[in-house]
DNA sequence: ACTCATAAAGTGAATAGATCACTTGATCTC
DNA sequence: GAGATCAAGTGATCTATTCACTTTATGAGT
């Protein structure tokens, strides 16, 4: 009846996503080449590259070249930052940790409330390894942060919380490369795990806030680089490499969304 | 200089986010046509139409065929849903309404501090406008949070939200279209919208919980269908009417009138 | 046997040039 | 002036190739 009202390509791309389901694919297994495919639903190769880019920009499917094409890792995921973000500003980044501010805080008091038990190892152990190089402390951060979200056994609670630190990424990794004190970072950390391992979900509630709070602080200090000079900056201060491949089960990379490059950034923003 | 590693048709997607953001595109306006982005580029149609598609998946731009191609929705959004999502079981539904449940009594509790006075006076309206067709409730109903999470006065938040209830918002109309009280959803609203109204920071977020609580009370009665079946029974029962796929334009604003003759929507002119 | 270079096959990346379908707006009736 | 008609522009898709990269099996050379 109302089947094909979408285009070739979309439906397509919803075939696929069906494949990947029906055959129980998981991040990391390959998928059938374009030629099979094209073979398969009698369209031609542009047309299931077209489905297939569809796919890849929500991290559903990954290409490698001259190797395949792999389920990625956004195929069980159900929030997700866009990957194609214009200008970030000291207020972009500001709303961020704000809003980080009204959402966390609650996520930690579930957290303490549930405690999946696998999830607080793992808090633990993002807590207290303690104080590494430059670039792996915020991804230590990160780490703590998705595993205290991990806690509260809502996996949707886990993926808005991964999905709220890849927006502004790069901004956030500039911005505590520069003005974050680690070592703060790290005993609030410890704090709040403390909390949850004890169920005080009050505390870790308040806990949170606190050390949110004091992140804003360093966001306010921080005389970002306004728009247009923005370029430089990060592309040498932050390598592309921040990528995926170490750590084991829930890493999904946080920062290595996109690294744009291209130049001529002539615009101001507003 | 810019370490391409990138795929031809991705940097061309950030050059074409480039020019959104440089010639201050907002939604609706029209992008160049694929031929002249081709020429543009000097790559050809194929390559332009991946990089499209990609943008196209996040709601960048949106294609209407035979007229041209539009900035869509999705530019000046930072958090989506993801709209290639496999099988929904009534646990997915209980995981997202549990979520929920942590999340938005803070954001209300958040709104009812800043108080936007323009979204303060959305909500009025989405909690005013009362008892409409079948459909239109859960409409309302979105408007209602959304505009909650507005009043707030960070966009971020509101982006959470919105994505939040874009996640499955099939299996929730479905679940709302069979089993939620309709009348005491809207009592709700008015109770939630009164405390935000008066600055009742506490008020607004025990009464958000409690709503949501309800919300969470007629989904665990649902006898939603399981997994494996759901292959045709969802094709058949949930006609894909005011599902995901015309969630987004609610945003913007200009297209939402369209879909029901039901007329009364405040009017979100420009 | 073992190591290492190398060739072959498979795959993604991109090109080139067309054809068809749809929308839109201007022209042409009536 | 209202409606039918037509042509230009645009997206959607096809057919046919070529190039670049990865992987693997082959086959020296040691």
């Amino acid at each position: 009846m109302s089947r094909s009202e979408l285009s070739l390509s979309e439906h397509l791309a919803d075939s696929i996503v069906e494949i990947i389901r029906t055959e129980r694919l998981v991040p990391g297994d390959a998928l059938a080449s374009s030629r099979d495919l094209a073979r398969r639903f009698d369209v031609t190769t542009p047309t299931v590259r077209e489905a297939l880019r569809r796919l890849e920009a929500t991290g559903v499917v990954e290409f490698r070249h001259g190797s395949g094409t792999y389920v990625g890792p956004g195929s069980e995921r159900r929030l997700l930052a866009n990957p194609h973000l214009p200008r970030g500003s000291r207020e972009s980044v500001l709303e961020l940790v704000e809003a980080r501010l009204v959402l966390e805080p609650a996520v930690a008091a579930a957290a303490a409330r549930t405690r999946v038990p696998e999830a607080v190892a793992r808090l633990e152990a993002a807590s207290t390894n303690a104080l590494h190089p430059p670039q792996e402390s915020l991804r230590q951060s990160v780490h703590f942060h998705v595993a205290l979200a991990a806690a509260s056994g809502n996996a949707l609670l886990r993926e808005a919380v991964e999905a709220l630190l890849q927006v502004r990424a790069r901004e956030q990794v500039e911005i505590r490369h520069r003005y974050n004190d680690r070592a703060r970072d790290h005993a609030e950390h410890v704090e709040i795990f403390a909390a949850v391992r004890d169920g005080d979900a009050e505390a870790a509630e308040r806990l949170t806030r606190e050390h949110l709070g004091s992140i804003r602080e360093a966001v306010l200090a921080a005389d970002f680089p306004e728009v247009g000079a923005e370029d430089e900056g990060r592309a040498d201060s932050a390598p592309e490499e921040a990528g995926a491949r170490d750590a084991g089960p829930m890493d999904t990379g946080a920062a290595d969304a996109g690294a744009t490059g291209a130049g001529a950034e002539t615009g101001v923003a507003r």
